[in-house]
DNA sequence: GTCATAAAGTGGTAAAAAGTGGGATAAATA
DNA sequence: TATTTATCCCACTTTTTACCACTTTATGAC
C-alpha cells in the first residue's frame, strides 16, 4: 500500500522556532514517523514556505527526479528550485533544527503554523499563513471545476 | 451499502462549549457513530463553521485528496483550505475536543448549533447561524430551478 | 398533572503529556 | 585557537486527558 491513509500528516497547529531554529514536531505528526519507523525528516522550500516529508516518501520523489532527462529546461529547474534545498533533519527530543538557509527563504520568524498536506506537511511564518489562509479561502470557490475534473 | 439512510447525521440542537472547547455529542449522533462501531469525528473549517465526519466518511475524502498532483494549484487551494484542516477528535467521556484554532477559524463562542447534513454534520456559533439560517430562509425559493436540475 | 428515575449534558480539579526555553558541553568551521 | 553552531540535558509552562460531581432534561408510572 502506498500512503495508508492513517499514515497522513493532517491538521494545523500553532508553534514556535527558537532562536536556535529548533522546531518541536507536534504528537500527532510524530505518531506517522514512529508507525514508519523513521526518525528523520526531509526540509526542503516551496513558495513562501518550508515543506516536510517522510524520508521514505522524499525518497519516491528523488527515485521519479532522477531519470528526468539531463537537459530538459523544466526539469532542471525543477530540480534547482525544488530538489536541491532538500536536507534530511534527524528528531532529536522530539524536535528538528532547520537550517538559517531555509528558515530565511520561507521567511520564518518565531511564530509558525504547521499545515498537515496529507504526504507531507508545510512550515509558514504565522503572517505568511493567515494571509494564504484567506487566499485559499477566497480562491476555494473558483477551483470546483478543476477539482471535479480530477475526481474531486 | 454506502451510507445507509439510518446512519445519517439529522436535525438541529443547541449546545455549549466550555472554557476548554469541548463539546458534547448529542445522543442521536452517537448513536450513528455506535452503529459504525467508531469512536472518533474528524473535523474540519468551511466557510463559517466547522464540518464534522465520521471516520469513514473522511477517509474517503482523504483517498481522493492523497493522489492530486504535488504542484497543481487547485489542488493545494483545496488541500490548504480545505484538507489541512481536519483533526481527529476522539470521543471521551461523550465530547470531543474542539482545537482552538478550528474554534477561532468558525468563530465559536460559548452557545454553538450543531446542524445535521446527512452525511456530516456542522457546527456554527449561535449567532451566526441565526444569520446564516436566515439567509438560506431568503435564498431557498430561488434555488429551485437548480434543485430541480439535480432531480429534486 | 406529580413524582421518581434515568439519561444527557455541563463544569471543575488533578495528573499526565506536550511544547518551550535556556545553560553547559561537544563538535564543526574558520 | 577562537568563534560559531549544534547537541544534550534539565526545568518550566501550557495544553490535554481522565476522573468525578453536579445540573438539567427526558421518560415512565401513578
Amino acid at each position: 500500500m502506498e500512503n495508508p491513509v492513517n499514515d497522513l500528516f493532517e491538521g494545523r497547529s500553532r508553534h514556535s522556532l527558537d532562536e536556535k531554529g529548533r522546531l518541536a514536531i507536534p504528537a500527532r505528526f510524530k505518531e506517522i514517523l514512529k508507525r514508519k519507523a523513521d526518525s528523520s525528516l526531509v526540509v526542503t522550500n516551496l513558495n513562501n514556505c518550508l515543506v516536510v516529508f517522510a524520508r521514505d516518501d522524499w525518497q519516491k520523489i528523488k527515485e521519479k527526479a532522477v531519470n528526468l532527462p539531463l537537459f530538459d529546461s523544466a526539469a532542471n529547474i525543477y530540480i534547482r528550485y525544488f530538489i536541491s534545498g532538500a536536507i534530511e533533519c534527524p528528531l532529536k527530543q522530539g524536535r528538528i533544527l532547520i537550517p538559517s538557509n531555509l528558515r530565511e527563504l520561507a521567511g520564518l520568524n518565531k511564530e509558525v503554523v504547521l499545515v498537515g498536506h496529507l504526504t507531507r506537511f508545510e512550515i509558514w511564518d504565522k503572517v505568511k499563513w493567515d494571509e494564504e489562509f484567506e487566499r485559499a479561502k477566497k480562491s476555494f470557490p473558483g477551483v470546483s471545476q478543476s477539482l471535479s475534473d480530477m475526481g474531486i
